[in-house]
DNA sequence: GATGGTGTTGACTGTTTGGTCAAGTGGCAT
DNA sequence: ATGCCACTTGACCAAACAGTCAACACCATC
């Protein structure tokens, strides 16, 4: 059972504080969720701060990972199947937004080890996007460029379309800065 | 002494809650900081959720007004006055990062009070936009063209630059992202 | 069947939290 | 000088919080 325990809080976590940020996240609260007993809880982690960070780490590496690279690990249509994700809603929580930009917004500046951690998952959902078009420049789709700023570029812009829904509760919100940022980086096509 | 006080109240939890966020935000803190005794403090508010709400609508409200409308109230050269207003690095707190964002970011999808605020306010700046786009489309700095939907890319796309350089440390990754956009932005040039 | 390690239980603690309140101060009008 | 009212003061409170702990259950292995 001590993995079904572990895992049952790590779920937990992530989803308390993907809905109420770290600051919100009651202990009560994801002990209730999980079905776990207090004591059983400090047996596996340390503190709250370093199960929300193990959380944190294991959810989001996991999802992000499979997300991007399924695509760059694809045959060809590179910057097809990633328009087409973007434009995917079932992948995306507008309510609660994304849960690295949340945690990033509400951490980086007020705890170092958190910065870290979400300085490196960050730099990796760019790293997995600038695989994509890299892929894509070597297959013919795009041209030659600097495919490390346009990759910045689109998670940025990616990062504020999604906060854009948040804030105004309107999904066609989002569609709408998909497009633009689809049309900019069709404007690298053609050789 | 009664504007003195409560601006010294309205000042602090702006400077706490933009710090710490909001569940972060200590009311100990806000009263050190503003010199202000806690009994004091709710003859002006009625709890600490309504001073938030009172400081972050007076300070951001103020702050956007002033920023993007003098760009729209000037004479010409409307694109060129608000890519400058962008590329002022004096204007942003990278470390901090947006206090409109953060604040979508941690409490739209908590407290419905503060979702109607936030998203009175990302309004505004959209709105605020807009005009400028609007005006340059007039002065024929760019060719005719949906300026709502610009605004709202231009908007977001710049929400996800701060936040770039926020998670990163970086600020050549907001300004890496500012190029991108002024390129886009420019595409619509001529007409 | 004793031993020991892994995991569980829930009562308990000390602090911090936002919020209350009765008593007091100072200036202004009458 | 008296009464009034906006404002101040800081002690106080109940609730919520993260974290502790001693006792216990289970299941190996010897």
């Amino acid at each position: 059972m001590e993995q079904n325990t572990r895992q049952k809080l790590i779920d937990a976590t992530y989803e308390e504080v993907y809905s109420h940020g770290y600051q919100g996240a009651a202990l009560a609260d994801i002990l209730a969720n999980a079905g776990v007993h207090k004591g059983s809880m400090y047996h596996f982690f340390p503190n709250k701060k370093e199960m929300a960070l193990s959380a944190i780490k294991e959810k989001i590496a996991e999802r992000f990972g499979t997300r991007y690279l399924a695509i760059a690990k694809g045959e060809g249509d590179y910057l097809a199947h990633f328009f087409e994700g973007l434009r995917d809603l079932k992948q995306r929580d507008f309510r609660r937004g994304c849960p690295v930009a949340n945690i990033v917004q509400e951490m980086s500046n007020i705890d170092e080890d958190f910065n870290m951690a979400m300085k490196e998952i960050y730099a990796k959902f760019r790293q997995s996007v600038k695989i994509i078009f890299d892929k894509a420049v070597s297959a013919g789709e795009l041209r030659s460029c600097d495919t490390a700023k346009l990759a910045l570029f689109t998670t940025s812009a990616l990062e504020g379309a999604i906060l854009a829904a948040k804030a105004s509760g309107e999904t066609q919100d989002y569609l709408d800065c998909v497009e633009c940022l689809i049309s900019y980086i069709e404007s690298y096509k053609h050789g």
